[in-house]
DNA sequence: CTTGACAAGTGTACGCCGTACACCTAGTTT
DNA sequence: AAACTAGGTGTACGGCGTACACTTGTCAAG
C-alpha cells in the first residue's frame, strides 16, 4: 500500500537518482572525495545499495559524464560552421565551469558512452555540414582535441598564489630564477604600484586561443585543403 | 666498516633511487597500480621507509614528473623562435610517449616544482627571444596549452578496439547512430575492402595542431600584435 | 490464498590503500 | 662514554571498492 513499514519510507532509488546526487556531492565536496560509501549516506542507504543501479565505481563516473555532457545546450545556433562550432564548445564550457571536476572525470574515461558519441558525431557534423573533408575534419578534430569540450589543460592557472600573501624576497626570488614567467606574471600589474600579477582572464584566454584554431581551419578549408599525406 | 649485518646489504635508499624506482614500475605496471607499499616492496623494505625521502605520496608524484621533465632534451635546437619551440615540444613528446602515465601526473599536479617551473619559464623565454611582446607570449602560452608538454587529450584514441575484434552487425550499427563518426573511421580503408577504420597516425595529427598553432602565432606576431583588449 | 519469482535493500567480510606513531639500530659527534 | 641522529621497522587505524549471502516487499500465476 501507500505506507511502508516504520522504516522511513524514501522514494525508491533508481539511475537517474543515484547519478545526479553524485554530480551534486563532486560538485560540494569535489571529485576527490566521492565514495561509493559517502554516496550511499547521501541518500540514505547502504553502500552495497548503489551496486544495484551501477555495475561499479567506473559506470557510476560514467554515467555521472553522462549527465554533465546533457547539460551541454545542443540546440542549434548561428549560422555556417564556425560560428556553429564556436557557440557550441561555448556551452559545453559554460557547463563544465559549473561542475569543476567534470574534465578531469571526462579525460580519465576511456570508454565513451553513446550520449559521449552523439556529443562527438555532432560537433563532427558540423564540420561536415559546413563543407570540409572528411580528412580535413578528420585533423581537425585532433586539434581541437579536449578544447572541444570547452576546456584545456591551464598550466598556470589563476589560482597561483594570490602573489598578496607571499612573502616579498620571495617573490624577489621567484623573478629571479625565473625571470620570464615574472615578467608575465607582472604585466598585468595595474598603475599603482602594486604588485599584482596575473590578472588572467580565463575566458579570454580560452576564446583567444579557440579562435586561433579556427582562423586555422578556416584559412585550410579556403584553400581547398583535402589531404597533406598520402 | 663495509660489511653490514647479515641482512641483506643493499645500498642505502635514497630520494632518487626511490623517484626511478617508482618511473620504472609506473612504466611497467602503470601508475595507477603504484602503490607506495608496491614501491617499498620493490625496493626490498618496508612501506614506511619510503617516507623517510618522500613527505607522502604526492611528494612522490611531484618527484616522478621532475623525473620525467629533466629527461626532455632541453639543448638548443633550431634558429629561431619557430623551430626552437617545434623542436622543444617534440622532444617533450618523446619523453611522454616513453612514459605513457606522465601526461595524467602532470596534469593532475596543482602544485608547480621548481624543475616545471624551469622548463616552462625556457620555453616563454623562446618566444620572447623571438620578439614577441609580454602579452602575446602570455596568450600564446595559454593556447599552447598542454601541448607545451608534448602531448595533448586524445579524444578519440587509436586504440578504440581495433574494428577486427567487433561483430560486424555491431559495427552497421555504429555507423547507423554515429555517422560522421563511421564516415571518418573508414576514411582510411585501405582498397581491400576490409574495414579498417582509424589508420590515425597520432603523430601526424600532433604535427599538424601544433604546425597550425604555431602558423596562427607567427601571423600574429608579424602583424604586430601587441593587445586585444585593454 | 498460496506460492514462487524477482527486484531492491542489508550486513558482513576481505584485501587493498596511505600514513601516524613508537621503536630500534648503526654510525657519528662531543 | 654519552648523546644525537639518520635510516629502517612493526603495528595499527580509518578509509576504500566490492564479493557474497541474506532479507524483505511486490506481484503474477496456480
Amino acid at each position: 500500500m501507500a505506507q511502508q513499514s516504520e522504516a522511513v519510507h524514501r522514494a525508491p532509488l533508481n539511475r537517474e537518482r543515484v547519478l545526479s546526487a553524485a554530480v551534486v556531492l563532486a560538485d560540494e565536496a569535489g571529485v576527490d572525495s566521492l565514495s561509493m560509501r559517502k554516496l550511499a549516506q547521501e541518500l540514505g542507504v547502504v553502500p552495497m545499495a548503489l551496486y544495484k543501479h551501477v555495475a561499479n565505481k567506473e559506470e557510476l563516473l560514467d554515467g555521472m559524464v553522462d549527465v554533465i555532457v546533457g547539460e551541454i545546450d545542443t540546440r542549434p545556433a548561428g549560422s555556417g560552421w564556425r560560428s556553429e562550432v564556436r557557440q557550441r564548445v561555448l556551452s559545453a564550457r559554460a557547463v563544465l565551469l559549473r561542475h569543476p571536476w567534470a574534465h578531469r572525470v571526462l579525460e580519465s574515461r576511456t570508454n565513451k558512452t553513446p550520449v559521449v558519441l552523439d556529443y562527438m558525431d555532432s560537433v563532427i557534423g558540423m564540420f561536415r555540414a559546413g563543407g570540409f573533408s572528411v580528412d580535413l575534419t578528420h585533423h581537425v578534430m585532433h586539434a581541437l582535441g579536449s578544447r572541444m569540450w570547452g576546456f584545456t589543460q591551464e598550466l598556470f592557472d589563476d589560482s597561483q598564489s594570490a602573489p598578496a600573501d607571499v612573502p616579498p624576497e620571495m617573490l624577489q626570488m621567484m623573478a629571479a630564477r625565473y625571470p620570464h614567467i615574472a615578467e608575465m606574471a607582472m604585466a598585468g600589474a595595474h598603475d599603482d604600484g602594486s604588485v599584482v600579477g596575473l590578472g588572467c582572464d580565463d575566458q579570454f584566454e580560452f576564446e583567444f586561443a579557440l579562435d586561433l584554431l579556427l582562423d586555422g581551419f578556416e584559412r585550410l578549408h579556403q584553400q581547398g585543403w583535402t589531404s597533406a599525406r598520402r
